[in-house]
DNA sequence: AATGAATGAGCCTTCATTCAT
DNA sequence: AATGAATGAAGGCTCATTCAT
């Protein structure tokens, strides 16, 4: 998180280069993002990225692959000794929507990626990404199969969690934008549903959404 | 659906192009979207595109434009007449769903463009996308404040309900790609857990996506 | 011949594009030439260049292609109704010679083409150059099986032929700035050999290789 | 030959540098060798190469100097002691076929050389080919003044000695890929001019050009 | 209304070369 | 003697856009 600022200078070429390309790439998606604007970002010679990488499409990979590794190695860590089924659920609840909120970057190539039909996605990046859908699977059907979790589509639970709180880190930042250009141009005459805006403020979102998951697949224990 | 071959014929000049780069647009991306191939899509010279369009910005513009009207169009055709809360909750809610399986283009359109922080969406673009954002919030926060919905930040029920449902959609499509490659390599020892799989086929997500919603929102009445 | 100073206007760009080309890639070689150079000496934008030609490559093998058809052509309609093995021998050498001294930016990519073990020369080339060395072989054959020509490999004869005669006319370059350097750096005492090259003026060589080949083919007649 | 692989461990840096380089000068011409190329050839970091020397051009220009002291120094070997302008000019003759056909990359860089103009020849170079031109010409000008030489143009002799025998080493390569390809697409039913072909072997050449030139060249004593 | 031809700007990539060690 | 890291300067090619018709 803070690393960037306090150990810039520590970074070797090739992360400098991986970590603003990572940046970029969520910025502006694989097509956008320009290899020169990245030798300036990372303040070395355009040469120097082929120096590290074949080609953009290696970078894009490299990236990919991290990020895979880095989800997986997260939740796994995160897992690791919890036993029980609603236990592990939530802390896997809990690792996904940290997860999205604490990689950004990685969340929103994500979704691109996925929009586009991964069509940026080689095969090699594919096959990282399997365990982590597998380890989803294994936890969910767990619960499903011990009784203690409604019959629920796994997927559709994984995508409540990620695309549904993604979404809402996304849009809040849209949403807050609206709003400051509403004030500016509105003056005073706020309409009342704007004032309700603002009493509601931007909740953290992960609770609900843990307890909107929670609340439909546990089965109420008597 | 089968439209395209049909009114193929039908279609202007102008509309054909509307139509494919829509399509183009939601496949690549912003960026990714080439004139050459448009045209060709199209079937119109590249030139063609230019005496309808002012640039590629224009085209885009014109594309989201017509997104943002055709969700709030439909958004308003459902709810017309629905009264009671809960009623035009669940009206909305069937709408949101609705229009994101209905419309996979714009869906993702909007998904990207939302992961890319509103880049290519020009003021004119965000002026249009407004008023369905408010009137979302007027049929949330009415019930609120009627005491029957559970107090929630509405941009979060929105997120989950399009976040989340147009996230499955995609990732159904991914996952589908896993499995038949899984399927292909492993032969015919599948382990248990891929059985499984096979046994929770696709729901078609939306009702479990309300329930959900509605499970979390709706104060239990006695 | 003239045509480029006459027709300068008439070429189209295409036309222009080709023309210059082949005279690019016979002083420099395919690698050798620069697109931006070309496109300079074509006096077109370089992207003209790719709205023509695919890329390089496409551009050489059209450049290759027409080469080969127009030696083909050319050998085909000098040797059109010529009777009796020598009477063909003789206009077969005539053209080869003509050629290979009219086209010199075809022989000399010819002749790198061929050091260069025909390394950018693609299957679709190749092709076109089959039909030239077949009719060769034919005219030689034939004399050699009337026995009125000497056993001879067709092959050997073509390399004198052609080889021999392209390596003289550009040897005579080289030659010529020998002898102006040595001219200008030794003053006024020039050995006698020197002397001796002034007195031997550079022969057309045409009738001296055809005489060689001849006198060494051509059986005699009792 | 097999030196190569029997002295590769023998070979200093710098001479397996210059070893790989004349191989892939001969094979791309000047443009072509990339030095990433012959780094990974010579099995050298790339900055060795320039450790040894200057620039390409400047390695270039050894390996130019290399060869026209090789072949002079070959040339100069082969005619100590011989007497007599007949035997001088058949050691001549049998000399300069047997550099060409044994020293294949050189004879393939001059080639391409010739046909750049000497585009990549420094003054320096140059330099070093002149003695060869000066002794070729005394010897073929001392025969023709002593009137057993018929009168011919030296450099004619020497173009179809040396150009005329390296492009059949060329053509022949390129004849025997043909023949194979053809082969292999016709299946059995080869013409009879094909037949042909085969029954006249690929001959050593040397012979036939030898015979060809004295026949031109010697008069007939009587 | 529509298009073939042409282009300026810029993109990804490569190349010969240098530097610090 | 030899090299891993880095680079300035192109090089081939593409892109959105315009022009003349």
């Amino acid at each position: 998180m803070q690393k960037n600022m306090i150990q810039d200078k520590v970074l070797t070429t090739k992360e400098k280069i991986l970590q603003r390309a990572q940046a970029l790439f969520a910025q502006n998606g694989y097509d956008g993002l320009r290899m020169d604007a990245l030798a300036q970002e990372a303040k070395v010679n355009k040469a120097t990225i082929y120096y590290y990488f074949k080609d953009k499409q290696s970078l894009y990979e490299t990236i990919m692959c991290g990020v895979a590794e880095a989800f997986y190695a997260q939740v796994e860590h995160n897992m690791m000794g919890i036993k029980g089924d609603k236990a592990r659920l939530s802390v896997f609840i809990d690792s996904g929507l940290d997860f999205v909120q604490t990689h950004r970057d990685i969340a929103k190539i994500m979704m691109v990626e996925l929009s586009f039909e991964w069509k940026n996605v080689t095969p090699k990046t594919e096959a990282k990404f399997l365990p982590i859908l597998q380890r989803l699977h294994e936890i969910l059907d767990s619960g499903i199969q011990n009784g203690c979790f409604k019959m629920i589509n796994p997927i559709l639970l994984h995508s409540v969690l990620i695309g549904g709180f993604n979404y809402y880190l996304l849009i809040k930042n849209i949403y807050k934008r609206f709003e400051q250009k509403e004030h500016n141009e509105t003056g005073h005459n706020e309409t009342e549903e704007m004032e309700q805006k603002m009493t509601i403020p931007f909740s953290d979102g992960k609770e609900e959404i843990k307890a909107m998951i929670l609340g439909y697949v546990v089965k109420d224990e008597k």
